[in-house]
DNA sequence: AACCAGGAGACAT
DNA sequence: ATGTCTCATGGT
């Protein structure tokens, strides 16, 4: 099952320190910056807010579409994500920009969830981002190297739940849950998502796998040599 | 010089 | 329900 994977991936990877952001708001800005976007352009967008001083909901919140659009361009689909990064705010702002505000007026991710995806621009795996690793919620974020990563991975079945988002998503969580802690599980379902994007990064890709030093090198279909 | 990268929404079928 | 198009920069 997945947590075979977990424990394998975690002792020789583990662990991750993740979401890169040294702020919640930061963590949030990042899930929207990120969509279909590699993480290195995000970078640049990010430290370029962060000249701007504008990593702070109260001064984002204040910056006018088109200069917020400018700073974010590096990161590609400006003109859409500073839209969206507002239409966040907005959202956010009813809890005074606050994550334990969040927390304390939603004890769970459900409703929070909801909120989220009815703002223009969040989609699921974005509000899961946001709603694991920002908020704190035992959530597990499924993303484009999980379905490419489920795809090639020989665990018995469970390769039918690769393009389900839900599916996948229901999959680990209930697993995860029969096997950890209430309170350890957002920092596992953290760690997995994290482990799985680490592991693409470092030996799946496209252009040079080095599937040879991969820790799950012998389930993996299109392992190479 | 095409192809890809931690998506989402609008729209047509 | 399931495709297709758009958005757009920067690295390989």
């Amino acid at each position: 099952m997945f947590l075979e994977a977990y424990e394998t991936l975690h002792s020789h990877l583990g662990p991750s320190h993740w979401w890169p952001g040294e702020t919640s708001f930061e963590v949030m800005v990042g899930a929207v910056l990120t969509q279909n976007t590699s993480w290195k352009n995000v970078e640049k967008a990010l430290h370029r807010l962060s000249s701007e001083k504008a990593i702070r909901p109260e001064i984002m919140h204040k910056t006018p579409v088109g200069t917020l659009a400018q700073w974010i361009r590096s990161s590609g689909y400006f003109n859409q994500k500073a839209r969206r990064l507002l239409a966040l705010l907005d959202w956010y702002q009813n809890y005074d920009f606050r994550v334990e505000t969040v927390r304390r007026r939603h004890p769970d991710s459900e409703s929070v969830r909801r909120e989220l995806l009815s703002i223009s621009g969040i989609g699921p795996e974005t509000a899961d981002s946001i709603l694991c690793y920002a908020f704190g919620y035992p959530v597990f974020v499924v993303d484009a190297y999980t379905h490419r990563w489920l795809e090639r991975y020989d665990s018995g079945g469970h390769r039918a739940a690769a393009g389900n988002y839900h599916l996948l998503q229901s999959m680990v969580q209930s697993e995860f849950a029969h096997s950890f802690r209430a309170e350890e599980l957002t920092r596992h379902f953290n760690e997995f998502h994290a482990l799985i994007v680490r592991l693409s990064n470092l030996y799946c890709k496209k252009s040079s796998p080095l599937c040879r030093d991969c820790p799950l090198q012998r389930k993996c279909q299109n392992a190479r040599t």
